[in-house]
Parts: C-alpha cells; sequence; structure tokens
DNA sequence: ACGCCACGTTGTACTGTACAACTAGTTTCC
DNA sequence: GGAAACTAGTTGTACAGTACAACGTGGCGT
C-alpha cells in the first residue's frame, strides 16, 4: 500500500467516525434543537430568510422532510411563515426572535466547544485544517 | 473576529455539514449495507471477532441498538455468533464468509469513492489532512 | 381556458436510536 | 453452598429523521 493509499483510508476511516458520533453529540450537547434543526434554522437566519425548497435543495433533504422540521420549529416558536404576497404557493421563512436567540446561544456553545477541541492547534494548523474541510467538501458535492 | 475564530468557525461549518450527508450518501451507493452496519462489521472484521458489548463500548451505542443491528446483520447472513466456551452469557461475533465478501465489495468501492474525492490531492496534503482528522476526532473523544 | 408545473402538506413506512424491564449466566462473599 | 450483586444480551416501547407517493392549491404558457 503506498502512501497515497494509506492517507486515503485515514481519512475515510476518520470521517466516517466523526459522521456517526455528530448526531449524538449534538444531541447531549443540545436537547432544545436537534442537529438537523439546528442547521436549517442557522440557514434562515444566515439567508435572511428563505423558503422551505430552498432549504430541501441546499440539503438535499425532501421537501417533506423540510416541512415537518419546519413545523416543528414553527410549533416551538422558532420559526415564522411570511406568505409572499406576489405568490401565495410560497412561503418565506424566518427565524422569531426567540429562535434567534435560542439560535446564538446554540451557536455560541457549539463554538465554543470547537475552540475547546482546537485550543492547542497552532494558527497555521487550523487554517490548513479549515481549507482542506472546504475543499474535501467541495469534491464531495461536484461528485455527488 | 481573528483568524483563528474563523478558522474554528470554518472547520464547524464543514465538519457539519459534512456529517449531515454522511448517512443519505452512504445509502445510495450501498443500499445493501448502510453506514452503521458497515462500521460493525467492519469492526468485526478488523477485531477477528468481538463481543456485541465491546461494539457498543466503541461507537457509544446502547447495547439493545447493537443487539438489533447484529440480529439483522445475522438475518442477512453476514454475521455469526459464536457462544463462548467459557461463559455462555458471551457472543463471540464473526463476519460470515459471505459478509467478508461483502464488507470486501463495499469497502473497495467506498475507497474507490474516496480517492477519486481526492483523486486531485498532492501526496502532502493528503497526507496533512488525514493527520489532521486523527487530531481531530482524537481530542474529540477525550472531551466527550 | 385548459393543462402543466411549482410549492407545500399529509399518509405511510422504515431505520436508527435510547431507555427500561427482563432473562439468563457468572462471580463474590459470607 | 447459596444469596446477592453483577454482566451479557434481548425485547418492549417510544421517538426522531427520513423518503416516497398522493394530493391540494396556486400560478403560468399557449
Amino acid at each position: 500500500m503506498t502512501q497515497r493509499d494509506a492517507s486515503v483510508e485515514t481519512i475515510q476511516q476518520e470521517m466516517t467516525a466523526f459522521a456517526r458520533r455528530a448526531r449524538a453529540t449534538a444531541a447531549r450537547m443540545h436537547p432544545e434543537l436537534s442537529l438537523v434543526s439546528y442547521t436549517l434554522l442557522a440557514h434562515l437566519d444566515d439567508q435572511q430568510g428563505c423558503r422551505a425548497t430552498d432549504l430541501a435543495a441546499h440539503y438535499y433533504l425532501d421537501k417533506s422532510t423540510v416541512s415537518r422540521q419546519i413545523a416543528a420549529l414553527e410549533k416551538l416558536g422558532f420559526v415564522e411563515r411570511r406568505i409572499d404576497p406576489d405568490d401565495h404557493r410560497v412561503q418565506v421563512l424566518h427565524p422569531t426572535a426567540e429562535g434567534a436567540q435560542v439560535l446564538a446561544n446554540v451557536t455560541a456553545s457549539r463554538r465554543q466547544a470547537f475552540h475547546e477541541r482546537l485550543a492547542d492547534w497552532g494558527e497555521e494548523d487550523l487554517d490548513r485544517f479549515a481549507s482542506y474541510l472546504v475543499r474535501y467538501n467541495a469534491a464531495q458535492e461536484k461528485l455527488g
């Protein structure tokens, strides 16, 4: 096995290990907002509102899945729907004030957890790791 | 925001994005063996057999979850149980010949997918990426 | 105006997961 | 030697997340 094969193998194993754990870790840390809900809410916040269809496309989720996730977030009072006056089929989704607040809390706590995990990393390593991940995910997106 | 903060932010986002997609991607690529089953079966293969409890501990899964996953793998004919003659509570789990074969196929195809995704990476970048992932996951393990 | 397309919801089914209660072996310790 | 405590695994139950298919409703093109 070449060095190259060994690296690829490691990357595969480690990415897989990470993926397996991510949900459970997130759930333990933030029982009030699952990883999926968090991601969707964060996207709404980031985009200053968007449609359910956009969320589905962006996250490769079925529209029914998004519909239910949003319904749950609405029930919690974290998201509100604004019917587009120009097209009554469309609902533009926005975080509520409360939703934005919860999101901010979870984001802060996630960020802190990541900072802790990465505390003893040097600047240069962090920077490189970040760019590798971006590159890797971009490639995955392209190849499916 | 410092450079350091920005890097941490990116790492967080990209790891999260990856985690969200991993299961679905795995399911699309390998309908015959889910990500979880694959992982468990691979561990059995790797360890030359182990107990259900060991799998649960290693993957932070409840023993009931492992029990059901193994039951499913057994039903598919991919795993067999051998009662430990010294302790009749214990079942040592092993991949069957067929299980090992399926595992080998999936592993090969996963490996190829990873190789494709990483095809245009240089040796040195691959190596560094791999070691960053190891380091990151090790830190996560330590801190919970 | 009719048919087609886009947006979203609802019915249904399945996977992965945890927790709690249970059964059945094993070890400890008096 | 036997009761209590422990360990391995299974089963009942519940729930989240997900997809697919069928549907309702609203807008658009010819």
